[in-house]
RNA sequence: GCCGGCGUAGUCCAACGGCAGAGACGACUCCCUUAAGAGGAGUUCAGUGCGGGUUCGAAUCCCGCCGCCGGCACCA
């Protein structure tokens, strides 16, 4: 066998072929999509990164696999729109320009610059016409078109909040720069502060962002969202304040039900009646305990393991359902931002005010029994359901019905009624840093506060900022940019200073890549409708909740300022996993990520990509171990030599077994492409190589011409050298992708296995198509089941179509 | 604490309720090679975290534990 096949052939060399390929894509535009061809349009985006300054082998695996997703979808004959850019605002800019003087602006190019080169380094198909990237001012220009937007439609608004404050940078944080309560840059343990900040209502939102009617997401990330949402229902009350008329404390409950039970009142430290209400002789010590929350760090404050402390602030409301006075008292476990912030507290039916009470000596009355039964006292708070007890008028009453019944009634006394509240908070869009979007507005001593016209947009950042490791905003620190004329009154004015969050930027950016550089609105809406909304996203479960709930905020709000046609950006979503490497997630500022380049330069883009996607399911993620990229790059160098060597090819014409294994891969690779299951289409792949390796003839030279179409959106540059090695026309990335066909992939033969008792017996060969009757009677006559038997009478057959056969037994009687 | 997900050869992972093994890493043997490297052929290895249940039949479905990962967490 040996004679018939060498001739000295060429060897594989990865980066000889991926240089020529990359150069003659981009030479030759390939992965530049028309806007309209005679192919259905596809628009296919992949979370786009923030430039931290290289990709790295996390980045591979968000993207490669993407990538090959995108390729075969254009090989099934759609036009598909695969773009990328930047999220180019953020803080490491500015960390970087702290530690290594140079401008954020500067810095980002240099990154994106060697970024937009490992992309092709990679192989993405990507169409860079359309790049966005988000700190070029005709990019947030259209941000602050949507807040000007927002605005107008009181979707924006400006509020006194209680924020994330880091007491040595001198800067509010958002919730992600917050690690474990500290500041994720210096370590020091955060506060929590108020101020002035400007928001976006997405609550206005949070009932349709329940919804995810037509939308194509992992249940994971749905459930995710919902949680976040966290919708409860219930009632709102109000209890008068005794000897203050008029003034009614709000509380917010779940358990209405409960409502004779609630013998104290708790309000949170932050609670506006507190200084108000609080009598003469307990002043100090509220003014003490007030203090010391405000200033405690929010680890403390929220930990669940430290004491539920409170006092006492003199006062008392009426529990206008017992018509008992009950005292009022401050304590940090109750909220100011959840609710009202404001409890009514019951002890024996809540495990928190239980604690309270017996910390604090006060009354527990059962109001709830599971049976019905008084108990005298209780041990233990009791949350579950049950029959309302000591409740006057309601005794006897199940608490489902309960809950509804003291809605309805605080509701007819004019002191609240059934309600809904949620856990969402309205999304604070302030950032007192430098490398960011400007808030278009500009603050007047006789106009108040003044949105930019439109017509001035965009406010451009300015290029010389203070950049020191004192912190403070470098902004608010450039005169030329605060000082300002009022739009209306034309007098002195200063301009805000501080910028938006960057989940802003990437809220809307899947609009921008249709047409990026439309100057006339954020969005070329008659390119858009071509493409929009989003048939594919990719990217990390990381941004389960924030960017994709932000995303869906903006989309349902342009759809109702009518500048979108849909409410639902992404019409299908899927996440890969994580990469985790040194027992966390892969990332630049977790200081653990891993260069793919010394992979590349020994093995190819190829070779990686294949394994990036070989390693486990995409969904789950991985961890980084990178020994088992021997194994597709050898996969690689067999396919190789199948597809350049020569074969005698005069010991064969069309072989059955051959055409077989091949339209089964076929079938098996495009199926595992649809659903992402890279790993298994690839194994796939794997398994034809070698069946090919041992076939001769013309269904060897077909089966290796349809292995490279199944391999070009793997290892596209690979495929592309063999391609044209082998005489293919055009690209191969422009070819159909092979057509399966179920007659030659149909077994002609199976192994019928015969069970007894579940205990396989025999095996016998078959036709494939047997009739169950008739396997039935092969099973039956077969030596060895007959054997297994010994003398047992046979109670049943079951029949598997072309499986097997399972006789069942009972004993003889 | 609550809500998800996952536990299969030494390792990474496959397996419509139907023969536990597709593929890969590693290890070992052999072939090729002056040698090294790189190839090639082959061998090895688990009864599916634990305990119950449903079923003719369970890695797969159900219940209860244990472990790991992720999300939320004093949310009234």
């Amino acid at each position: 066998m040996t004679s018939e096949v060498k001739k000295k052939t060429e060897r594989y060399s990865p980066q000889a072929v991926e240089a020529k390929w990359q150069k003659r894509w981009s030479s030759s535009g390939l992965h530049e999509t028309p806007n309209v061809s005679d192919k259905p349009n596809f628009y296919f985006v992949t979370m786009y990164p923030y430039p931290s300054g290289e990709l790295h082998v996390g980045h591979w695996y968000a993207m490669a696999p993407s990538d090959a997703a995108a390729r075969f979808l254009r090989m099934r004959g759609h036009n598909v729109l695969f773009p990328m850019g930047f999220d180019a605002f953020g803080l490491p800019a500015e960390n970087a320009a702290i530690k290594r003087k140079m401008h954020p602006a500067a810095w980002t190019e240099k990154n994106m610059a060697h970024m937009r080169d490992q992309f092709r380094m990679m192989g993405a198909s990507i169409d860079w016409r359309r790049e966005v990237v988000t700190c070029y001012p005709e990019y947030y220009r259209w941000n602050q078109w949507i807040f000007l937007k927002f605005l107008e439609k009181g979707l924006a608004y400006r509020a006194n909040a209680p924020v994330n404050w880091c007491p040595k940078d001198q800067t509010v944080l958002a919730n992600e720069q917050v690690i474990a309560g500290r500041c994720e840059r210096c370590e020091t343990p955060v506060v929590k502060r108020d101020l002035e900040q400007w928001f976006f209502r997405i609550t206005d939102y949070a009932d349709e962002l329940l919804r995810y009617d037509g939308i194509d997401w992992p249940e994971r990330v749905r459930v995710m969202q919902t949680n976040w949402i966290g919708r409860s229902e219930g009632a709102e009350i109000s209890f008068a304040v005794d000897g203050h008329a008029g003034e009614r404390i709000k509380f917010f409950t779940t358990r209405p039900d409960t409502i004779y039970g609630a013998t104290f009142m708790v309000l949170a430290p932050e609670h506006p009646l507190v200084a108000k209400i609080t009598t003469v002789d307990h002043r100090a010590a509220v003014d003490t305990y007030v203090t010391r929350a405000r200033n405690m760090a929010e680890i403390e404050r929220t930990s669940t393991e430290r004491k539920r402390t409170g006092v006492e602030t003199g006062a008392f409301a009426r529990n206008e359902f017992t018509g008992e006075r009950i005292p009022i008292w401050v304590g940090d476990y109750v909220l100011s931002t959840y609710g009202t912030g404001a409890i009514m507290a019951v002890p024996a039916h809540d495990e928190r005010d239980f604690d309270f009470a017996n910390r604090h000596r006060l009354e527990i009355r059962e109001v709830i029994s599971p049976d019905g039964a008084e108990q005298p006292s209780m041990s233990a708070p009791y949350v579950g359901e049950g029959v309302m007890v000591r409740s006057g008028p309601f005794n006897g009453t199940r608490t489902e019905a309960g809950r509804r019944a003291v809605a309805e009634e605080a509701k007819r006394r004019g002191i609240g009624g059934p309600s809904v509240i949620y856990r969402l908070r309205d999304w604070l869009i302030s950032r007192q840093r430098y490398w960011g979007t400007p808030i278009p507005i500009i603050y007047c001593d006789d106009c108040g506060v003044v949105p930019v016209p439109e017509k001035d947009l965009p406010v451009v950042l300015p290029r010389d900022a203070p950049f020191t490791v004192e912190g403070g905003n470098p902004l608010a620190k450039v005169e030329s940019f605060v000082r300002t004329t009022c739009p209306r009154c034309g007098k002195p004015a200063r301009r805000e200073t501080d910028t938006m969050d960057t989940f802003v930027d990437s809220s809307w950016y899947v609009y921008r890549y249709p047409d990026p550089k439309y100057d006339r609105l954020f969005m070329n809406a008659e390119v858009g409708r071509k493409w929009l909304p989003v048939a594919r996203y990719t990217g990390g479960i990381e941004h389960a909740i924030l960017h994709l709930l932000y995303a869906r905020f903006v989309a349902k709000a342009l759809r109702d300022m009518g500048y979108l046609w849909f409410g639902e950006p992404f019409k299908h979503l899927r996440n890969q996993g994580n990469i985790v490497f040194g027992g966390r997630k892969m990332s630049k500022s977790r200081g653990n990520v891993q260069a793919p380049d010394e992979y590349v330069a020994r093995y190819g883009a190829d070779s990686l990509r294949l394994f990036l996607m070989f390693m486990g399911p995409w969904t789950d993620g991985s961890d980084w171990d990178a020994a088992g990229i021997e194994g597709t790059y050898r996969f690689l160098n067999r396919v190789w030599s199948l597809g350049i060597e020569k074969v005698d090819e005069a010991s064969g014409g069309r072989d059955e077994a051959v055409d077989r294994a091949v339209h089964r891969t076929i079938q098996k690779v495009t199926a595992d492409l649809e659903g992402y299951h890279f790993n298994t289409a690839i194994a796939a792949m794997m398994e034809l190589s070698t069946t090919l390796s041992r076939a001769r003839g013309t269904s060897r030279e077909y089966g290796i011409d349809t292995l490279v179409l199944l391999l070009a959106p793997f290892a596209p540059h690979f495929a592309e050298e063999l391609w044209e090695r082998r005489g293919g026309r055009g690209s191969v990335h422009q070819q159909s992708w092979p057509a399966f066909d179920p007659a030659l992939a149909a077994v002609k033969e199976i192994t019928l296995v015969v069970q007894v008792d579940g205990k396989v017996r025999d095996r016998i060969p078959a036709a494939a198509g047997l009739p169950q009757a008739q396997a039935q009677e092969m099973a039956l006559a077969s030596p060895r089941a007959k054997a297994a038997l010994d003398g047992r009478i046979v109670d049943r057959v079951v029949v598997v179509q072309d499986r097997l056969v399972n006789i069942v037994t009972k004993q003889r009687s």
